[in-house]
DNA sequence: CTAGGGTTAG
């Protein structure tokens, strides 16, 4: 489809005749010199209201009578410019006798126009009344005024009547009222079509109507189809046409039609059309090109007048662009200060959305009065924008404010708040404000559920994911794209490897997001045979991969110490995907050489780097030293964080952790000593688990479970059973100074054990428990599970910071590499 | 004199 290529438009038509500047010229005289009527005519035409007005004025001062011609083309002039109270008393000074067909339906239809569809149909009733029999342009006028959603409805009535006169519904007037009637007010495309299919009379306002409203659908591909038979029978695109068009181009990439498009548009000398120009603009912006935005730009320089359309399409393009924001804010201080422009709500709706990505929330808050001085905060579109702002700048009390004050709620506020919740880790919120989505008629989509079931994700609530998941069925999402993704993650993320694979099998199209998704829980799991399978089907499927792809792909090769094979994935990122490695495919790189043993090569390859390692680099080493107890490296690393990020409490615990290990109290006691000096405080390690739909969260030694009395009983009785077995606990884990007995007793009160002795007595048998942990599980505990799962016979999941644990039958899927 | 089509956003 996106090769096809076009007929000339040469060989269509010949090229428009231009008038000459003398040509204009006598024209205007012979207009200027014409009876009032005929003038009148020109400025309907031409939309002239300064010069209608003096006609008018001429008219009235003469003293004569007006005829009704007269009067209707006065009502039709102040209608078409706005002035829609001027033709009302017009329409209303005329006596009825006066009245004809003409004057009835240029009211109507002045009515609808102006947005008093109530007026516009008690109107045509009038009509009725008077005795007159409406023509196709009274139905035209009528049926226009019932387009909305709201008038839909007695839309159908007239419908009705038009049938019954049987003789208008023909006509190609009142066809493209119908084609407007069936996709603006039901948004149902098949009967427009059965309109237009049926239509004995096309010309190329129908066939562009048709093709606009296709668009306006999302059905861009039959938008092009229609297009392609529009050219095949012979109609000239126009003006109109190309903008629709072009638009289609955009939204589908099919840039090199949109760019033969381009050159019809040079051709036909309408370069200089906003409309046009503001389509070809966004088409090139939204495809991809090797310097971005450059064709874009052309195309908007070349143009001479801006408005605010074209302005907010390039600002926009650069936002969308990624990593041209600051371009887009220039553009906009610009657009401001020499652009001759006042700013829309397009235009702050796409600024808010740059201070967002840039997580800048003090440019966000000036936008933020920008608008309100232009009193365009209430419009929804840029509050919406204002909700998602703030939430991405973490502030969410402000993306409450802006929902709150929201004069209408639309979907995508409810959406924006809902994503705000899920992204500042207030799942419940989010739940809760899912369920006053449920109350309202606003319904929900896929945005929505991608939102909720990350939400579930994040918790490692299964119940709760699969409670969405037996709703978005019952949507009819059940095959959504971005909701098959993210169901994946969601099943993986729960630990649920298995029903991730089942959604991945099930899918019909598969996006670089859903193999990605994929291959990220295989990588998590441990199952780097699986996630590497994958990826090789992936690319045999010509599915490209990304800069997450890799993380995914080395992350798996890391997880298992396949050392050689996630090297040769490395280079092959650039020399045959040509994706530029980031830092965190070099943190990938150093843990997967640290972790195997290869410390020093870690260091080399950290030291070959083309960017300075940062603190994440140096923290992944860290973690690689505590595994093999290298205090000297470690002790550099830590340095090179805090060099980088004084503030970050992570280096100073890691450190501390290893001089524990190394049981160097001193040393220990030294660095939470410069800790509290700088109020560096360190995460408290918890963990959590599912039962009944409900999440239950120990921390370490907690005692505030209403169960506790039997979760500490369960717990001894584990400690007996697994030393029968043959554990010994592992006080090098115990990061206290404390006496060999008081050691244990503070092993055996870690989160994780408490986690699984609840989940031990309150969940089904034959289920596997499942544990979260938002720090990395300790080592006593990794022993400790492997044991519990031949004691109690049950499989243990446990999802840390890093990865999944599967424990099973004394076993662990990590293979104790970790 | 009365009818019909276009651009940008979340």
């Amino acid at each position: 489809m996106s090769t096809i290529s076009l007929i000339s438009p040469a060989k269509l038509a010949p090229t428009p005749t231009k008038h000459s500047k003398q040509s204009i010229k006598t024209l205007k005289n012979q207009t200027l010199n014409a009876a009032p009527v005929q003038v009148l005519k020109h400025c309907i035409r031409t939309r002239n209201l300064e010069l209608g007005k003096l006609v008018h004025l001429k008219l009235n001062q003469s003293g004569t009578k007006l005829d009704t011609v007269t009067l209707n083309s006065l009502i039709s002039l102040y209608s078409k410019c706005g002035d829609w109270f001027t033709a009302k008393t017009i329409f209303e000074s005329m006596e009825d006798e006066v009245k004809d067909l003409v004057t009835w339906s240029a009211m109507i239809s002045c009515f609808s126009h102006n947005g008093m569809e109530s007026q516009a149909l008690a109107t045509f009733v009038e009509m009725l009344k008077h005795g007159e029999c409406p023509n196709q342009y009274c139905f035209s006028a009528a049926i226009q005024a019932c387009c909305s959603k709201e008038y839909a409805r007695v839309g159908g009535t007239v419908f009705g009547f038009v049938i019954k006169t049987g003789y208008f519904e023909s006509d190609v007037c009142v066809g493209c009222a119908l084609i407007d009637l069936f996709t603006k007010g039901f948004g149902d495309l098949e009967s427009a079509k059965k309109v237009f299919e049926r239509m004995p009379e096309r010309n190329s306002v129908t066939w562009t109507l048709m093709i606009t409203r296709y668009g306006q659908l999302g059905c861009h591909e039959d938008g092009i189809v229609l297009f392609l038979r529009m050219l095949l029978g012979g109609f000239m695109p126009d003006r109109f046409t190309l903008s629709s068009v072009v638009s289609a181009c955009a939204e589908l990439g099919f840039v090199s039609v949109g760019q033969q498009l381009h050159s019809w548009v040079v051709k036909m000398g309408l370069c200089l059309d906003v409309y046009v120009g503001c389509s070809l603009l966004d088409m090139y912006a939204k495809c991809d090109s090797r310097e971005p935005m450059e064709d874009a730009r052309k195309v908007f320089e070349r143009m001479r007048d801006h408005n605010v359309t074209t302005w907010t399409a390039m600002i926009t393009g650069y936002v969308q662009s990624g990593g041209l924001d600051r371009t887009a804010i220039e553009l906009y201080c610009k657009m401001i200060t020499q652009g001759d422009v006042l700013p829309n709500h397009f235009t702050y709706s796409s600024l808010l959305k740059v201070c967002g990505s840039l997580s800048n929330l003090e440019a966000g808050r000036q936008i933020h009065n920008h608008a309100v001085k232009s009193g365009l905060v209430s419009v929804n579109c840029v509050g919406n924008s204002l909700i998602s702002m703030y939430a991405r700048s973490g502030s969410m009390e402000d993306a409450q404010k802006a929902f709150e004050i929201l004069l209408e709620k639309n979907l995508i506020s409810y959406n924006a708040i809902v994503d705000g919740y899920v992204k500042n880790t207030s799942s419940d919120d989010a739940f809760k404000m899912f369920n006053k989505v449920e109350e309202t008629q606003t319904g929900v989509d896929s945005f929505t559920f991608a939102s909720l079931l990350s939400a579930a994700a994040s918790l490692g609530a299964v119940g709760k994911g699969e409670e969405m998941h037996a709703r978005l069925v019952k949507a009819g999402l059940d095959s959504n794209q971005r909701v098959c993704n993210s169901l994946i993650s969601m099943y993986s993320r729960c630990g649920d490897i298995e029903a991730a694979a089942r959604v991945f099998d099930k899918m019909k199209e598969r996006n670089v997001i859903s193999w990605t998704s994929i291959i990220t829980g295989y990588a998590k799991h441990g199952l780097a045979k699986s996630a590497l399978e994958k990826f090789d089907q992936m690319l045999k499927a010509g599915v490209k991969p990304n800069e997450v792809t890799y993380i995914a792909v080395l992350s798996a090769c890391s997880h298992v110490g396949m050392v050689d094979e996630g090297l040769k994935h490395f280079s092959s990122m650039y020399s045959e995907h040509k994706i530029t490695p980031k830092m965190e495919h070099y943190a990938c790189v150093v843990d997967l050489l640290g972790r195997s043993g290869s410390l020093e090569k870690a260091v080399d390859f950290i030291e070959s780097m083309p960017l300075k390692a940062d603190a994440l680099v140096w923290r992944t080493l860290l973690g690689a030293c505590q595994v093999h107890g290298n205090t000297e490296l470690g002790k550099l690393c830590a340095e090179m964080i805090t060099e980088q990020d004084p503030d970050d409490p992570s280096a100073y615990i890691l450190l501390s952790n290893l001089y524990a290990s190394k049981g160097q109290w001193e040393k220990v006691v030294k660095i939470r000593k410069t800790m509290k000096e700088k109020n560096l405080i360190k995460e408290a390690g918890c963990s959590w688990i599912e039962a009944e739909n409900q999440s239950h969260k120990f921390y370490v030694g907690d005692t505030f479970h209403p169960r506790v009395h039997e979760i500490y009983k369960e717990l001894d009785q584990l400690v007996t059973d697994i030393k029968k077995l043959g554990y010994v606990p592992d006080t090098d884990f115990v990061l206290h100074e404390l006496d060999e007995k008081e050691k244990e007793q503070y092993l055996v009160q870690h989160s994780e054990k408490i986690a699984v002795a609840f989940g031990l007595i309150s969940t089904s048998k034959n289920k596997p428990i499942r544990v979260f942990k938002n720090l990395r599980v300790c080592g006593d505990c990794h022993t400790a599970m492997k044991y519990i799962s031949v004691a109690r016979g049950r499989e243990i999941v446990v999802r840390d910071s890093n990865r999944f644990h599967h424990f099973k039958n004394g076993l662990c899927s990590c293979n104790d590499y970790w």
